[in-house]
DNA sequence: TGGGCAGCATCAGAAAAACGGATGAGCCAT
DNA sequence: ATGGCTCATCCGTTTTTCTGATGCTGCCCA
């Protein structure tokens, strides 16, 4: 008679992932069943949702319409259900939140340690991911929400401002940068650099143009503990976010704010389109933009 | 895993309906499959939603506000399946309304007139009936919208301010009533009124009271065409809404206005507070408004 | 040009869920 | 007490859903 929540969880997952087959395992069905529910959605409704064609799915106009909608559709499903926990036996949530290296390493800490106090019926499990899989994991629905650098948006999250953090040239303590400087008076830089597949790689390289700062070479390195490790022990340089610093420079490292103009990093806090945030995972977040934006601002003055 | 679209909808009905047996008639289920269902629906949510008790069910504080949330659901639900409506391959919509007695006399025909032309494509059905009966059939689902005299209010109804008409004492021709009068003049009365079920009935016999109108005897009935010929053929009088009078008084009635103070009579537009109205339901809604409003303003000056 | 591959569609048997009649227990008014 | 009302529970039947195998198509690459 009428599209059943099944069908409409299966018809999102096709929408987001452009693939039944995709959708399948993310909803943890079978290829085959997803085809036949979406087909017989289709039936029902009395228009094709997508088009069949070279090796995948594109949505119709009536597709996206529909999509729309049926975002709208479960996420009052989940907030039904969330207006009840409160009264149910056993209310405990579970959290599961995806943040990027740049916030783990100082600003995280405190947020977690003051969560724990003020929830502690809430069991918490915290991800490290780049942008790219946590982006992912959350439009899946694995992660309750995650905190990333800001990017051109996606179907099927949610997107809010976070913080705006400096970035700071981080160098051996040998270098003895003064508190603040112009990259263009290091050029040429020999910088360690995350990979192409990281977001904050575009801007760096388009600052660096941008101040005339020219770059003599570049390692390519994905890890935060290596990099800080590397840089401590020779004299290479790398640009990271002020809120990954913190105080926590240590006796090896230095660090200096960027000027004319500055560097900044904006993140932001993403979420399922399809669900509305839990109030816990709310309030750890805020808790985290608290301790984030502290942990930042030693970096302003 | 989690509600399930059946399960929200049998919920709705029993909260609505205060009853599993009702709710499951409503539904075109069983009581059986519709207290297993609410069951397992509050075992899932781990909350009871209703208190079992004395012949009958009671909505736990859990339930009240799980409801609230679930007609958010029920209805972005339908307005889904409306989004893609105009993608269909057969687009047409079947509209099921109903209106009082006092709406059909005058204000319908022209409205539909108009509205088969602006619409072919759409089969309409329109039920006469008294405010109890259109109430009921409404938040059964079994009407697209309603036009009632204003009430209290009612769960799982949306209601809106449809139209103020004067009611007007309806008499004999051989009376000859001035345009305008004061009921008091004509007391003691004697009045053709509806039965208590009525709405009007309350607010007329108020009136009475307020003006000093002193009432003889009563006739009670329901039965617009046997008021208007009973009053015809007697010296009876009776009080109806200047919406059913219209230009249509005849050869054999007259009417006038009733001042100091004048009584008049709110209608407003309910449906289902669970599905959205269908544009071409809100199209007619509108045609009978402007209809109705037109055949009401011949009494105002 | 012809495998190999990846994607969706289809089918039919297996598994799961929903259904609904019968029955029971509690409550209330007569 | 008793009849009538309610909801809960049980259990055999029916219906729906799920899945794995298979088929079909178009793409990519040798």
């Amino acid at each position: 008679m009428s599209a059943s929540l099944l069908e409409i969880r299966l018809f999102v997952a096709s929408f987001e992932e452009r693939s039944f087959t995709l959708a399948a395992q993310r909803e943890h069905a079978t290829q085959s069943g997803v085809s036949q529910h979406v087909k017989s959605l289709e039936e029902r409704l009395g228009a094709a949702l997508f088009m069949r064609q070279k090796g995948g799915i594109e949505p119709t106009p009536a597709g996206r319409a529909y999509y729309q909608k049926c975002l709208e559709v479960l996420h009052a499903h989940a907030a039904a259900a969330q207006a009840v926990r409160p009264f149910a036996r056993a209310p405990e949530a579970s959290l599961t939140i995806g943040l990027m290296p740049s916030l783990t390493r100082c600003a995280t800490a405190p947020a977690l340690a003051r969560f724990l106090d003020l929830y502690p019926n809430v069991s918490i499990h915290i991800v490290e991911g780049y942008s790219g899989t946590l982006t992912r994991m959350t439009r899946a629905g694995e992660l309750d929400f995650s905190i990333v650098p800001a990017f051109a948006g996606m179907e099927g999250l949610g997107q809010k401002h976070f913080l705006k953090t400096p970035e700071l040239l981080v160098a051996s303590a040998r270098a003895q940068l003064p508190r603040v400087l112009s990259l263009s008076d290091y050029a040429p830089l020999r910088l360690v650099m995350p990979g192409a597949a990281n977001t904050r790689r575009q801007s760096i390289e388009t600052y660096c143009a941008m101040t005339g700062a020219s770059i003599a070479r570049i390692i390519e390195l994905d890890a935060m503990f290596g990099t800080l490790d590397f840089v401590a022990r020779t004299d290479w340089l790398t640009i990271l976010p002020a809120v990954m610093m913190g105080d926590k420079l240590g006796p090896d490292l230095c660090a200096a704010r960027m000027e004319d103009p500055s560097l900044e990093l904006d993140l932001v806090q993403i979420e399922p389109a399809r669900k509305p945030l839990l109030p816990e995972a709310a309030a750890f977040a805020l808790l985290l933009q608290e301790e984030a934006h502290r942990t930042s601002a030693l970096w302003d003055a």
